[in-house]
DNA sequence: ACCTAACTGGGTACACTGTACGAAGTAACT
DNA sequence: AGTTACTTCGTACAGTGTACCCAGTTAGGT
């Protein structure tokens, strides 16, 4: 199920572990881990099998330690996962972009996009008290400095950083959770939608519902071959940056 | 999290639950249960707790039977979920709008909002292969309906009811999880964010991070009051509808 | 009236989950 | 050497979906 949630935990210790600000214990035995171990091999393990497969017992057994070995690193899991996420974020390039603000939004969203593709268990996580670590603070600053300067307002530039990552995260879900179906049940869309087929018209669906039939087959005969997801994707960015577009003209030059 | 599935049983076994084509037996005790029943107590669950409040014991519970007893109705738990959303699905209203494709996709994207705000747990279950019962396939007429004869391509018509699902999916989906970090939480977005400041200003990063932090703490201090999510959604849903009007416009009126 | 086939309810078991608790071992300081 | 801080990790608990099996119930056939 969808769901493991994020920034959960006392604001204290997760700042503390998210920014590595724990101070070394001088006494004891000397450390057999690293929280940059644990997170490593919770990263592989979650690109392998997905947010379901990273259990704490999971990650332990990779790094050939007792599962509760691992509390004495981090406080639970809820932080573990907040870490995992700060350094994925890390893997952003965040690159330069010479152009004007859609350039670098256009850019924004691609750089997103594929960060998902190459960790969807990103997807199955839901962020909406994001983990204030050093690459979190980092993307968001850099994401808006994309629309800085243009004259939308605060809350307009937190609103429009959102609403090309909510898209972003949309049309990706999607593409990856075709993707995957394909692969749980062994089947491409078509040869799911014909063993459906000889069932429904049995039931006479097709005489009761001609739209979804007609355009249900067209569909069903159409993506033999995975889902377009590019094309969707570029259609539906530039339709977002489209409306972007308006309310930045609204802004720079306002009729009433 | 989030992630049950949908549509991963065998076909016919499915399609024979989703439109209740069992012949009922001749022998043997009269069945205590309905699949209604059981529906109806999942969806009481599900509702009140989230997906993941829905056991298969929990719903036994429920009903006052054993967990197993539930099995002689119902294939499995994956199974349930596809007859859940069958249901729920049955609960839109499909109302006949009086005018153009836009008016009726602006009904169609209101209607999906009431229903994922009155069931929120529809968000953690991906969809990639819907359950092919009887209201699923009256929800795809109907919407399809909304943009049949108006130019486009079956392939063209199958996207623009998905990028319109998509949309109000996402939406809904940052709105619901907002609502629900609150309630889990026990605290608003502003007072999280002043939980986070004072440690955040100890590691110093208003000096490296001066966009976050002025934006950060503007739209913490807006948001007191619970998130504006109508605004947010009335001003994408019309950007989307834009986009999709050019689509319209290129095809009933191609220039080249 | 009685047998049997068909059916229902549900107890037990298995392999999982996150993590609280506490025991046992180790290293550095006094 | 004794104390203190720190490590690893076994056990336990309350959950999960569901395979398997047995006991009880009812209708049809004889």
């Amino acid at each position: 199920m969808n769901t493991e949630h994020s920034g959960s935990g006392d604001p204290a210790r997760s700042l503390e572990l998210l920014w590595r600000r724990r101070r070394q214990p001088t006494r004891g035995p000397k450390p057999a881990l690293t929280v940059e171990g644990i997170v490593e091999a919770a990263l592989r393990i979650a690109d392998a099998e997905g947010i379901g497969g990273m259990s704490m017992r999971r990650v332990a057994d990779e790094l050939g330690v007792g599962a509760m070995t691992l509390y004495r690193y981090v406080p639970g899991k809820a932080e573990l996962l907040d870490v995992m996420l700060d350094t994925v974020y890390g893997e952003l390039p965040r690159r330069d972009v010479d152009g004007d603000w859609r350039a670098k939004l256009d850019e924004v969203a691609r750089e997103n996009r594929e960060l998902y593709l190459r960790h969807p268990w990103l997807l199955q996580v839901a962020i909406s008290r994001p983990p204030l670590g050093p690459h979190v603070m980092a993307k968001y600053e850099y994401e808006l400095s994309a629309v800085e300067g243009i004259g939308l307002t605060d809350i307009e530039m937190d609103d429009t950083v959102a609403l090309v990552n909510g898209y972003v995260h949309g049309a990706v879900r999607t593409a990856v959770e075709a993707r995957q179906v394909i692969q749980r049940s062994g089947m491409t869309d078509k040869e799911w939608w014909l063993a459906h087929v000889p069932h429904l018209d049995k039931i006479g669906d097709a005489q009761k519902f001609p739209l979804a039939s007609r355009v249900g087959t067209a569909v069903g005969n159409e993506f033999e071959a995975p889902y377009d997801s590019d094309h969707a994707f570029e259609y539906g960015l530039a339709r977002l940056l489209d409306g972007v577009s308006a309310l930045v003209e609204n802004r720079s030059g306002p009729k009433d």
